[in-house]
DNA sequence: ATGGCCGGTGGAACCGGA
């Protein structure tokens, strides 16, 4: 079973490059996130008539995830538990049946950007950034709730989390940004020892592998990247793990999203 | 990580992104 995730900045301005990744790369499943649609004007047709299931949590204008997959997918959830008055679209849950069921939850975790800081040089947390780090500790609350079920569990989205300065080109230009500040490394690393594997470094052992490239200043031409889009495995997910590879080439092609796919295959 | 972009909104600038 191949799941994939990508950060495709809007369905319309990528109506033409997902299908082509889509038939290039044959996901099974993958979720979406930025999809910046609300659920009816999300061009399902054009995905279903591909074979796959369309399942949206959007809203208008920003964020929004999806999941497509060719497997039935059931038991699905919107909204990431914790916080009924949170209006952002950002977190969809389903159940994959195919030889295994695994459990796919496709996230889009907030930027967090513009940070204060006190005199003293300490991040304030509040604000944007204050809401990043709560919606981490949300998730974590989520993510220990599904552990108990003791299934294969897939946690895959845009983390906005830049994990390590092996994971940056410049990590120094990050030092005060909310994606490489030591709270939203640390929020990142307390999922992990919930006993999380992330399936591309425990399989690729090897520095300055990204997965976005800003449009700006000509990044991509300057491999001035981070990685910041991630899948984490439970234990059962992990044991069916036989690889994981970065879709590098898509950040080359006609009118690409700033995020390229993530992707993983399972014995399932 | 800014000189340099892009997408969405709404019909011109402006916000949000990372």
């Amino acid at each position: 079973m191949k799941i994939a995730t990508f950060n495709i900045n809007g369905i319309k301005a990528r109506i033409e490059a997902l299908p082509e990744w889509l038939e290039a790369a044959r996901p099974d499943v993958v979720c979406l996130q930025e999809i910046k649609s609300v659920d009816e004007a999300f061009p399902r047709e054009i995905f279903e008539a591909m074979g796959y299931n369309v399942e949206t949590h959007g809203q208008k204008s920003f964020n929004g995830v999806a999941i497509l997959s060719r497997l039935p997918l059931e038991d699905v959830t919107r909204g990431l538990p914790g916080d009924e008055d949170d209006p952002q679209a950002r977190w969809i849950e389903a159940t994959v049946v195919g030889k295994t069921a695994v459990r796919v939850c496709g996230l889009y975790l907030p930027n967090g950007n513009p940070v204060d800081f006190a005199p003293d040089g300490q991040p304030v947390i509040a604000g944007k950034y204050g809401y990043k780090l709560a919606w981490m500790a949300r998730m974590r609350a989520r993510v220990a709730d599904l552990l108990t079920s003791e299934e294969a569990l897939v946690f895959c989205g845009d983390y906005n989390v830049i994990p390590q300065a092996e994971d940056a080109a410049k990590p120094e230009v990050w030092a005060k940004d909310a994606l490489y500040l030591p709270q939203s490394r640390e929020a990142f690393r307390r999922l992990l020892n919930l006993g999380l594997t992330e399936a591309f470094r425990a399989r690729n052992p090897v520095p300055g592998q990204y997965t976005f490239w800003d449009y700006q200043a000509g990044a991509w031409e300057r491999n001035n990247g981070i990685r910041i889009d991630h899948l984490l495995l439970s234990p059962q997910a992990a044991d069916l793990l036989t690889d994981c590879q970065i879709d590098k080439a898509v950040r080359g092609g006609d009118k690409p999203s700033d995020h390229v796919p993530v992707w993983i295959e399972l014995d399932a």
